[in-house]
DNA sequence: GTTAGCACTCTAAAGCCTTGAGTGCTAACT
DNA sequence: AGTTAGCACTCAAGGCTTTAGAGTGCTAAC
């Protein structure tokens, strides 16, 4: 699409303006492109690039920025794919452990990318409607209260504990038993609502009263377990750009809510997904830039990992290090989950 | 100690100032006095309340604005106990409804108090060195596989996936629960730590190797559950302040670590404990002030719950709001412990 | 003891000037 | 035709000065 040259150009002015924070002007464009060549062909060149809409400038007399269009093209065209550096690799490596709580796992991912790329970072734990029920447990601690715990194929484990108005017998332990081992151990999470218990609960008879509110909290734990939680890690980080410090609070206000991020994150694709600036649909963010990844687990898409920081990123090192992570993170899940 | 009508004015000083956060002059001081009086004389008397040390000035030129002991002056002597207003109340009862998981219960308290203060808060799940374990259940979830749980009579409910190199055998299964039921279970907390495990692993013989992993994992969750977690709420309403704008991202991140909070936390005293500026111990805070208070379980003292905002805080609302709310989670937790 | 009056102080905001980096254009050069 | 030197022009940033106004401390009268 550009000649060489111009590409040669781009690339130049986005990586200078990625490290320095400041347009960048003609003349100190010069050090560092390959070529020889005057200040004045290298403004012409500049010219051009600003009317395709590539570059743009802060006011008349100042350096170039990359525009929104110019780092979009040096991420498809000119980037290329690095390899994340040993040290970095390491350092997630040791971070990660062999961790295969799939909670923990996911923070832990989370505060190393952030501490490795100084933004923020969201992690979401896997999701899944339609992961299994692996096992249900149901221990009484006193004469009305009982502990129940949820167990799902992917590893998920939630527990809760739940107070009954009625005393609890063996036979209803038994028959509690016979419920969810017969009706729910097996089934997907999205299966169980408050609907279906109110069935299950009537069709024990006189004990439904006393049931109920066991099952329904057996439906709230596996609620609880088909949710991804959004994680988020590093925010501070943010305050540290000074183009990000006027919108810091909006923003970050914004990340923490968190609503509106299940649906960007639910509409990225399975590679890695760069959003930059005004690219983003939510106005809060249109200063920033996201990457945004997905993990897989046992094949199935199942999670996402992504980093938040301004626009001026430095997308050549943060793209494999995103990479990186979901692959590994992808990787520690299924194994856990196969090793059983 | 300061005549009446000085105390008047430091009141009036420390009010406004409270509400406009701009520096308190003589003249417009007048209309928030009870009293008729000259400006002149409001200035001869704010020139010596500056001279004692409870007001400073930013610059010669400018209004006053109260001291670190001005304040402190205020709180002690000045400001009265206020009821906390029906509308916070309501409010807090409301967000906090009738919760009885700890963490639960706390992360919501922090949550409501810093929306209703505009301030971060923190606050601690119950600790407990002397919490004693009622409970410890081992859930075979595959051959080598086991769910374990372990429950507190402070309602603390703490569980963990642990995989052994061997396989999970009847006899194996009897002999953790006899272990447990007549050597931890009644036992508090603080008596649990990997050595009695490596010894009490010893005294099932042959079983020792197997057994080791699954109590080395019961005394990772006692001491997860003897741990007081930090809890952080509303940190970024911090960045509306002007105040502290500057050091926004120092204080934050000291918040964030969360280290020195322990012992800051771990010296309050019982009743409501307010730090300002200067008499915090640690740098970061010198320009912001605390507000702690602890809440008892069961006639314990258990957590702390404390706002962190600028010094010119709302002494007299936040206050009562902290009094409220460790009542309040006090007494909620108290009644779940009871009920059982 | 209180107050009116006044000279004084000092910041914040506004305006002005200077500097310098960087530009676009033109005309000469290869 | 593409490249380059040269030059006039632009504009933000920083420094300096001025102005306005809020507030003070002090003195002398009440």
């Amino acid at each position: 699409m550009l000649s060489d040259r111009k590409e040669k150009i781009l690339a130049a002015v986005v990586e200078q303006y990625i490290k320095s924070g400041e347009p960048v002007g003609s003349k100190s464009l010069l050090e560092s492109l390959p070529m020889k060549l005057s200040s004045a062909t290298v403004r012409n060149e500049m010219a051009e690039l600003s009317s395709m809409g590539y570059l743009s400038q802060p006011h008349t007399s100042a350096g170039r920025i990359p525009s929104h269009s110019g780092y979009r093209y040096y991420i498809d065209n000119l980037m290329g794919t690095r390899e994340l550096d040993e040290q970095s690799r390491k350092k997630i490596e040791s971070a990660i452990g062999s961790n295969t709580d799939p909670d923990k796992l996911l923070s832990t991912a989370g505060e190393v990318l952030a501490e490795l790329t100084n933004c923020a970072t969201l992690s979401t734990t896997p999701a899944g409607e339609t992961t299994l029920i692996k096992r249900i447990e149901m221990v009484p601690v006193g004469t009305r209260t009982a502990m129940l715990v949820l167990l799902t194929s992917t590893g998920i484990l939630k527990s809760r504990i739940c107070r009954s108005e009625f005393e609890l017998t063996v036979p209803l332990l038994e028959s509690f038993y016979n419920i969810t081992s017969s009706q729910l151990v097996g089934k997907p999470l999205c299966d169980v609502n408050i609907a279906t218990m109110q069935t299950l609960a009537a069709s024990v008879g006189a004990d439904a009263f006393a049931m109920l509110p066991f099952l329904a909290s057996i439906a709230d734990l596996a609620k609880d377990a088909s949710q991804a939680d959004i994680l988020l890690e590093g925010q501070t980080n943010l305050l540290n750009y000074r183009e990000l410090e006027e919108n810091a609070y909006e923003l970050m206000e914004f990340l923490r809510k968190g609503e509106p991020l299940g649906s960007l994150i639910s509409s990225s694709k399975s590679d890695v997904n760069v959003l930059i600036g005004e690219e983003n649909k939510f106005r809060q963010l249109q200063n920033s830039s996201l990457i945004l990844a997905k993990y897989s687990v046992g094949g199935h898409e199942s999670g996402t990992i992504g980093v938040i920081g301004p626009t001026r990123l430095d997308y050549a090192k943060l793209i494999p290090s995103v990479r990186y992570l979901t692959d590994l993170v992808g990787r520690l899940l299924t194994k856990a989950i196969d090793e059983e």
